[in-house]
DNA sequence: CAACCGCGTGATAGCGCTGTCAATATCGCT
DNA sequence: AGCGATATTGACAGCGCTATCACGCGGTTG
């Protein structure tokens, strides 16, 4: 009965002990706290490991010591470069720290993020990053079950459920809209596509900024639930086209789209930003070589994902987070296919950061 | 002495035992291999579990079990899309399975590599998925010692550590030329950007098609080991109009290289493909909705990663698999920008896939 | 009808490490 | 010299799960 003991040839903390001439749990410090290691067996134990090769059994440690460095990561999506901004903010963060990173995709379905959850709770994660803030109550009550510092990433809300970083989409649209209408525009058009919680909210900030000038109309809407990508820029600019033909610019709610209609309007020979301004959503390095260069929101996503890894790290290591809820602000990039001569680009961008609670 | 004992409230596989009714080891049966237990203990374990709120502990399972269920993924970059292909593949196939994914970027270092698999290690890992071939013999020696399954992806070579997927880099960006050529180009430019070991290679077929066309010119080559982006690829461009102002085509080693070159043609008013014919590489989604369309190189990243995954699955699971080295092969897409008048695009466009070694 | 098989179940011991507490060594100070 | 404080080390037990073997039972086999 029972199992067979201790094959040989295995290197465990017990074989180094025994070659370092010290206790197995002298040589679990060392590995943990070199410091408290007085030198003298510090050099020997290290010496015993590298002889040995050593290396140390994870799973073992985190049963023993009830707790885990994996930190988990929940994004919407994989292909959606905003997301690998991001990720290399939260990649770079962590580098050279104790952490890892588990990373897991939720096509943006809630269900799958709840599953993902039950999963993460499994390895008793040292901290959480999750996407957005439209997680069910059930999911919501995993991550709680987790008990560990979480952040919501991308948005902003009014019940965080642990700390929180982003932006409001609503008045970067709101702002993208602005600036249209500022140069003169009144037949602005929407074109969105996937239309995830963050786009819809953006579609919100366009009809508020549409019904506050008196310039709204439906029709100068466009959507799709099919993910974002050039070509449907372009498909959906010409289905705008024949609901609204008078139209004088376009907001897209991605830089996909916009670079879509930008080949749209070269293919069906509309002069950009003459007859049709254009402007885009989250300021892609290829906005600014595009020609005319294109307009933009710019958000801080490398810098969303880096915070959002150092207020995990804080909050572990016990230092306090006391800004909890953090509003990275936007930035409304003005660009030649935006810049009408009718009214010539300021000066000064609008942009925009939060200064209490919601700006 | 020792450590304090079973705090209440935790809900442990015993739990779920004694309410249940069974053993313990019945519980873990369950979970391991439900058609293993009788139906009906099945159901009061089932619903047992349930009620307490049972979350296995992967540790413990990890510790006793000597395995794990982990697969590890090492990529070059988060920021380069290339890999979120890449990376959406395995994803998909490990969807829905046991396994979960650990994935690391090594930064184009190798030495980061070393230090990555070193941590992967320390985690027994079920499976490996590294990027390239170029792995230093540390590293090799590293993974060979986590005794798992280990794929290496995006590139073919020689001398498997275990199974390999990819492609020819040099026969992929040869047959580009050869594209470029057949349309009678001559003076075709080489714009490079990181120059990690597959854009070397790249480089390389580009080297041996125009020396075997007795048009190789070094001028014609402009290269920089700054990351690719679409303004690199406007400055290169320049670069290389500079260096070679008679250049009658450019191959950029990046999709991203081609739209920027394409911009800046644009910007310059030179008429594409008439005076300049471009190809890129990799063939991403903007290159067929770009003004001219662009042609590239397409390169089956998605089925890349799918395929390593499931080829790691199967080995693990015992499924015997015979194709170990896997040729994916690559297809030039002919479109607008490559396209001249004095030769008419062929219908059929030239492709390349492996009959048994290296074709 | 004994021998045998296989299924479902359980008892036991152990996976490799660390939390806890105790013991000892070292040091500064009165 | 004597005392407490601090640094360093060790013993022990246990983290929650599974590998292994043992056992009982009904059914098949020669």
């Amino acid at each position: 009965m029972g199992r067979k003991r201790n094959e040989p040839g295995k290197v465990r903390l017990t074989e180094v002990a025994a070659l370092a001439g010290v206790s197995p749990i002298t040589v679990s410090r060392f590995f943990r706290n070199p410091d408290t290691v007085s030198a003298g067996r510090r050099l020997r134990i290290e010496s015993a490991a590298k002889d040995l090769g050593y290396v140390p059994n994870l799973a073992a440690r985190a049963l023993a010591s009830q707790r885990t460095e994996v930190i988990g990561v929940l994004i919407p999506s994989l292909t959606n470069n905003v997301f690998s901004d991001v990720l290399r903010g939260i990649y770079d963060a962590f580098e050279g720290s104790r952490y890892s990173i588990q990373l897991a995709n939720t096509r943006y379905s809630v269900l799958q993020e709840e599953r993902l959850l039950r999963l993460f709770l499994m390895q008793k994660p040292a901290g959480l990053i999750v996407t957005g803030v439209d997680q069910t109550a059930e999911g919501r009550a995993i991550v709680q079950a987790a008990d560990c510092p979480v952040v919501q990433i991308m948005e902003l809300g009014t019940d965080p459920i642990d700390m929180m970083i982003g932006f409001s989409h609503a008045d970067a649209c709101h702002a993208a809209i602005s600036h249209l209408l500022a140069q003169g525009c009144r037949r602005i058009g929407f074109l969105g596509a996937r239309m995830d919680p963050r786009v819809q909210r953006r579609l919100q900030g366009y009809q508020n900024a549409m019904k506050e000038a008196s310039v709204f109309d439906p029709r100068l809407i466009v959507t799709t639930a099919v993910p974002t990508s050039t070509t449907m820029g372009g498909s959906l600019f010409s289905d705008l086209l024949l609901k609204a033909p008078d139209l004088d610019a376009v907001f897209c709610a991605n830089d996909d789209l916009a670079l879509g209609v930008l080949f749209e309007c070269q293919r069906r020979h509309i002069a950009v930003p003459e007859q049709v301004a254009i402007v885009g959503f989250n300021d892609m390095e290829f906005m600014a070589s595009a020609v005319p260069t294109l307009s933009s929101v710019r958000t801080n996503r490398y810098e969303m994902g880096l915070r959002a890894a150092t207020m995990i790290m804080d909050e572990i290591e016990g230092r306090a987070v006391v800004e909890r809820v953090v509003d990275l602000g936007f930035e409304v990039i003005e660009r030649q296919s935006s810049t009408l001569q009718r009214a010539p680009a300021s000066l000064q961008p609008a942009s925009g950061r939060a200064t209490g609670t919601k700006w």
